[in-house]
This record gives structure tokens, sequence and C-alpha cells, in this order.
DNA sequence: CCCAAAACATAACAGTGTTATAAAAAACAT
DNA sequence: ATGTTTTTTATAACACTGTTATGTTTTGGG
């Protein structure tokens, strides 16, 4: 038996704390979890600490506090939707592929609405009474996602479909407050119905895209669609 | 002394209570001040109570609880945004009148960033968790403010501005979609300065009007401003 | 003037995030 | 391998929240 190594340590009944990746890991499964079926208001450091199996204060080493952990569950929303997007195929027309990604965007809202209500409802705690501390801390990967629509920008850009004298951060910011416009009226029942909320956002995407377009752009952009008589 | 009508009214130390507008209009003023103050985080009934010198009680007799206080505050935001867009000044080309609604929406947005967050996280506590009771109590200035964006949307379609075969309400919805989007990511500190986002939402209005405009529309609208080299 | 009905003040209840305190476990040193 | 220090965790308390029960007060109509 080797006895220069750890020796006690599964051992016991039940000694040996899992690791702090795992026990961090747990914690945000179970808060995602916990999360997206009951929704944000209903996250509660004593419910989420004993669906783990342990008590608060673990929540509080892995991440400092509630504020912590719903920062950590707004960090992998945000992974989860620039994955979502990497994955978005990319179409030699990079309007096409712009399309894909705006369509992608809404298609995360919808589907997981409660990791887009904490991106949109952490990106809306007014700074003025948020405290201003943790400068930026928030955004790594939402950098991400912004910056891979940013590469799809300058793409159309480069290809002469949309204007290349207006700023390519310019034209990603726009069409970021186009699609999260729309998400995030359509997840407050804005619309009537699913198929009316479609219809409008294919309308409002091609509307803006349309606005900013060259002459050559506009050959190939799709004609606007029009509603039935 | 006359004996028939009330007596005993002024005449203990502090009996006499206000009438239940009076009540109601000063719970809903000083539940206002003190959202704009110190943000949404920090109502708490029992000091909005003693703020008023009253107890919680009263909130509830007034409106029911926390929610219907908030449901309250949420009209009359809306209020103050609608009467804010009716006093846009309602230019002979019904374009300059759509750009300046936007502005306003935005101008809005700036002013009382708490009543617009109230606004947009009232409107988004998705329908899925929060209880679907109490149908869409919620929007009937929302609706006055709607229903007047969509009279000059009517008015740029009526003129052969903006094209007539598209839905007026289509037009509308996202119009009102893309001046939310805007104004909810600049009061999330999206953008670097209010310079730049100025800039980016002349830029994106214009941007989705342009894509709806007809070649008449085309002529009067003016051109897309393009940032300096 | 009385009396039912509404409004209110007080206090208790169930729940929250956070923080002290102390015990247990881990990490490290010798 | 043992002792020591540091980290992690459980328990309980604290301050606070919205809500509700319980009398008391005020109001308005017979």
């Amino acid at each position: 038996m080797n006895s220069t190594t750890t020796r006690r340590k599964q051992v016991g009944s039940k000694p040996r704390r899992i690791s702090a990746e795992a026990q961090k890991a747990a914690l945000l499964d179970a808060a995602s979890e916990m999360l997206a079926k009951e929704g944000p208001a209903a996250l509660s450091l004593r419910k989420l600490a004993s669906a783990v199996g342990t008590s608060t204060m673990a929540i509080y080493t892995a991440f400092g506090g509630k504020d912590g952990l719903i920062a950590a569950l707004y960090e992998e929303a945000f992974e989860r939707m620039a994955t979502m997007q990497e994955s978005v195929p990319q179409l030699e027309n990079p309007l096409q592929w712009l399309a894909g990604l705006g369509a992608a965007y809404r298609q995360f809202a919808l589907n997981h609405p409660a990791y887009y209500a904490l991106m949109i409802s952490s990106t809306l705690p007014v700074s003025q009474w948020q405290s201003t501390d943790e400068p930026v801390a928030r955004g790594i990967a939402r950098q991400r996602a912004y910056r891979f629509l940013q590469g799809c920008v300058s793409a159309c850009q480069r290809e002469g479909l949309i204007d290349p004298i207006i700023d390519t951060e310019e034209v990603t910011a726009i069409f970021w407050a186009t699609v999260h416009g729309h998400a995030s009226l359509e997840l407050a029942g804005f619309h009537e119905t699913q198929a009316i909320a479609e219809r409008r956002f294919v309308l409002l995407t091609r509307s803006v895209v349309a606005g900013l377009l060259t002459d050559k752009g506009r050959d190939i952009w799709p004609a606007l669609p029009i509603s039935e008589s």
C-alpha cells in the first residue's frame, strides 16, 4: 500500500468533499435548471443549497453571494448563445448568414426564455442604481457573441453588400438592437401569435438591413415579404 | 352648534383621514419619487408607508398589494410617455413626425430611466411564470401610446411615403421594437458615450424606415448619415 | 344617534439574502 | 506522520421583505 500520497480520502461514510470546480458546476447546473423551470424570481439560495445537498455557505464560497451566482448564470447564458451563433451555417452569401444569426438570436430567446430574461434583465439593472463596482466583469461571453456578429457584418461589407462607408461596429450595434428589441417584445407577449411575431421579425430584420445595403446588396437581398391583402 | 351634519371631523389631534383618491395619489407620488430616486429594487412597502405617514395596510386597501402598486406605476409610466408623444410637433411631413416620435421614445427612456425600467421589466416577467391572471389589465395607457404611433404610420402610408401594401400594424410593431431595442440597450450602458448612442439611434431608425419607404418616400426621407472617415 | 362597513395600526408569519460563530475538513509545514 | 494553519461548511441569528390575522378606529348611511 503506497503510503506517501493522500490517505484518508473516500474512507469515511460521507467525508471527502467534492472538488471546488465540481461544487461550482453542481450549483450552477442546479441553479440553471431551477431557473429554467420556475423562473428567476423563484431562485432562492436556500432552495438551491438544499437541492444540491449543502448549505447556503457553499454558494458564498463558490460565488460570493447571490449576485455572483446570477453573474455566473449571466455569463453562461451568453456562452450558450455564442455557441449557438457559432453553429449557424456560414453560407457563402454573408447576408444570408446575417439573417441566420438574427434568427438564431430570436430562437435562443424563445428556447431559453429564463436565460434570455436574465441576459436582458441583468442588462438593464441600470448602472445608475446598481452599484457601479465590478466595471464590466460581466460580458466576456457577451463580447464573444457580439464580435462574432461583427465578423459577419464585416464580411457583408467586404463583399460590397453592406455599405462599407458605415462603421462596422455601428452596423453591428444597430442590428443587435434590432433583434434584441424584437425578441424582448415577443417574449413579453407583445404579438398576438407566434406566426405573427415571426413574420414581423423577418420584416423587421430585412427592413433594417435593406436600409444599409449597397446597390449590389439590394440585388441579392430578397425582396421584402408583404402581408397578404 | 349645528348637530345634524358631521360633527367630530377636524376636532381631534389627528383624526380625519384624507379621501381615498388623495390617499392613492399620495402613495403613488411617493412611490414614484422613491422609484426614480433609488430604483425599483429599493421600493419597499414599509418605507413607502412610513414616507406617506401611514401603515402598509393603506397600500393594500389602495392597490391590493405590491403587484397592484407596481401595476399602477406601470400604467402611469405609459401615461406619461403617451402624453410626451402627444406633445411631439405633428409636422406636415409625417416622416419627420415619425422621427420625432422615435426620438421622444428614446428621450423618455433617458429622462425617466426608472419608469422605463419598470415598463420593460414589467414587460418581460415572462407570462410563462408570472401568473397569467389579470389577462392584460396592464396596457390601457400603453395602447394609447401604441395607437398614437400607429396613427403616425398610417399618415405616412396615406401620403404614399411608406409602402401602403404593408399592414399598418406591422410597420408600427417593428418601429416600436426598433426604438425599444435601442433604448433598452442604451440604458444598459451598451454604448460607449451618449453621443455614439444618439448617432446609432438615428442610423437605426432611419435605416429601418428606409427599408419600408416607397420611391416617393425615398426622395423625402433624408439620406442616411454616415460616420466621418 | 346608532350601527354596519370600510380603513387602518399593530403585530405576527413565512420567506428572503447575508453574516457571525464554531466545527469539520483540507492543505500545508515540519 | 504529526502538528498547524487555512479554507469550507453547517447552524443559527440578524435585518429585511411581502403578506395576513386581529382588533381598533374612522367613515358614511339609516
